[in-house]
DNA sequence: TTTATTTACGAAACCGGTTTCGTAGAAAAC
DNA sequence: GTTTTCTACGAAACCGGTTTCGTAAATAAA
């Protein structure tokens, strides 16, 4: 069907130099079985015309395909923009070659990207799970396939796997104890519904410096969005018209944080003055923001580094380990004008 | 090596229902020739045993990988991950993988991707040229060896390929002619060194439209930016603090934006009663900034969907056209509070 | 009824490398 | 000088599918 050009192949090389086609192939991996002088001879010819193994073959006999796959809930977030970042720089440092895929936040979509890669697509996964995600047959098959997986952000705390992840429970936390020693009483807690275990994380740092200094968790103060943009901002309003108007919001998503500032502008609350605002947010637009948020930053470009450095690592090693790593690289608050001092 | 689970083969499956091994990779994929009762057998067993065919295999004897390679300067930046996700919309629905390749503004890194795809790793490839790149050797042979591309964006006219860009001409015009109509006289711009075509065009927009408004162009009003974020600052400070002082400045570069306003800040210059600001920006944050940052806004998503759904199509065909298209999709202004109304 | 098509499938070559294993000749050890 | 060990390479099987081509049986056309 296809006719692509006559591709250089190996075979021709090997005729050219009079050398078999396996000598050809070692001498091309700098294989210790292959002298220097023919593997001169060979690279120079591989130069002269210019070829390149074919990957498919390449990865059909060997049995590895040098690549990894790496899936996400969305890319528009700056969290998963940085994190493709640091993935993709130790990828290509480390001569892999990565298939990206969205699930947009939809679990269907992830399983059917992981029962693929159990075809042996790919070498190892990078995984992020999508928030609607609450069962994790999925992931468990493609791990007992063989296929190393390593979570980052966003991970399945039944699986054993290994985790890079930031200290949610203890950002929260913080941003909440920051927020009362700003003098809030009455803050708000906002996120999307959803099983996923770091917002469980930080609904609870919320909850615990609430009760910690003296103040009660309520319900009512969880707002848990569901993802309707029209329908959720409505409900945010509400609540910031509120009689009994909250002094204080914590945005626990960085999509959320524009819609208070929206909803403030609307409602002509100040921001500190009437409501102090934190979000967990990577944008480095949030410095001009009017007024610049305070934020909880997640170092998203070391997460996905070490993600990957860890999955590389495990896919060099003849046998699957067992014990898997856990690692936690913190979250920073940045405080600025949207909390007062 | 690597001892991965005795993988299910088509072999197996032929052996378990006494059929060959091309009539199961023919039911598979769902052939003519095939009856449909032994489809239905050979589906059975399929799903029976979780069977999934190995694509490099495939991959090798079909000649196609169903993968498209997209390759960009970088992901951190809205355009280009809002272009991201139009690009794995319709891969993910076309049934065709991506690979994703970041070349942090490297002519080098680019032509060594370009390069590796020249071994047939891809089907077609996605492009946006790095803002070093000022030759095209690179691509020529790439499209020479018979694999489809299609620029985005970012473009390089000598190449001959089909290409998806926005009117960047006519909106830097658009932008200049809006500031002058606010009542400006002196007007920065700012964009990066390099060559660009893109860059070139902004540039003439701004400059006609200087010119036809009866005012007269100089190049000590172009910045170019060197891409050493302090210099640049530097540079654009003194800019600011200048005797003759611009009153407005249009930020040709989604990345520029922010340190005008640092600066402003900094130099105590009021936005727009001072300078008035325009940017070519994809960010939605831009909305809360202060002030809201009128911008040109580039349909980043449809661009992705439009280049990948062309591609797309150019591999279905058995031959490879000739004729390439040039798609157009023009930017908004979407004026705010940055420039006086 | 005979001949021409179609339909449904299998055998075998093929895709382009990798890996295993065997071996001649050189070098080292005894 | 003989045996043992390396070194450097080749033949052939293999990776797991796809594609080509041939053909028996079923169906249609003459």
């Amino acid at each position: 069907m296809k006719q692509k050009i006559n591709n250089l192949t190996i075979k021709m090389l090997a005729k050219e130099l009079g050398l078999s086609v396996s000598t050809i192939s070692k001498a091309i991996r700098d294989s210790h079985e292959i002298s220097d002088s023919t593997k001169k001879r060979v690279n120079a010819l591989v130069q002269k015309l210019n070829y390149i193994p074919n990957p498919y073959a390449s990865s059909l006999g060997s049995r590895n395909s040098k690549t990894i796959g790496v899936v996400i809930p969305e890319v528009t977030d700056s969290f998963f923009a940085q994190a493709i970042n640091g993935i993709e720089s130790v990828a290509q440092e480390k001569g892999y070659h990565v298939l990206i895929y969205l699930t947009h936040e939809s679990a269907e979509r992830e399983k059917k990207i992981l029962k693929d890669f159990e075809g042996g697509r790919v070498d190892g996964v990078l995984l992020s799970v999508s928030r609607e995600t609450n069962q994790y047959a999925h992931i468990d098959a493609l791990i007992k396939k063989g296929i190393p997986l390593v979570f980052f952000d966003r991970v399945i705390d039944e699986v054993e796997a290994s985790r890079i992840v930031t200290n949610d429970y203890e950002s929260a936390y913080l941003a909440t104890e920051h927020l009362i020693k700003n003098g809030c009483r009455n803050m708000l807690f906002l996120s999307f519904l959803n099983t996923l275990s770091i917002s469980g994380k930080r609904l609870e740092g919320y909850k615990n410096a609430l009760l910690d200094n003296g103040l009660k968790f309520t319900d009512k103060n969880i707002i848990a969005f569901k993802n309707d943009a029209v329908k959720d901002y409505l409900l945010l309003k509400r609540k910031l018209s509120a009689a009994k108007r909250p002094d204080g919001i914590v945005a626990s998503v960085e999509k959320l944080s524009l819609p208070v500032y929206q909803a403030c502008e609307e409602l002509q609350l100040n921001i500190p003055g009437d409501v102090q605002v934190i979000g967990f947010s990577n944008l480095d637009t949030v410095s001009f923001l009017n007024p610049p948020l305070t934020t909880i930053t997640q170092p998203a470009f070391e997460i996905g580094k070490t993600a990957t450095a860890l999955l590389v690592k495990a896919l060099g090693r003849k046998y699957v380990e067992l014990e898997s790593e856990n690692i936690v690289i913190p979250s920073i608050l940045i405080v600025r004008k949207s909390t007062k001092v």
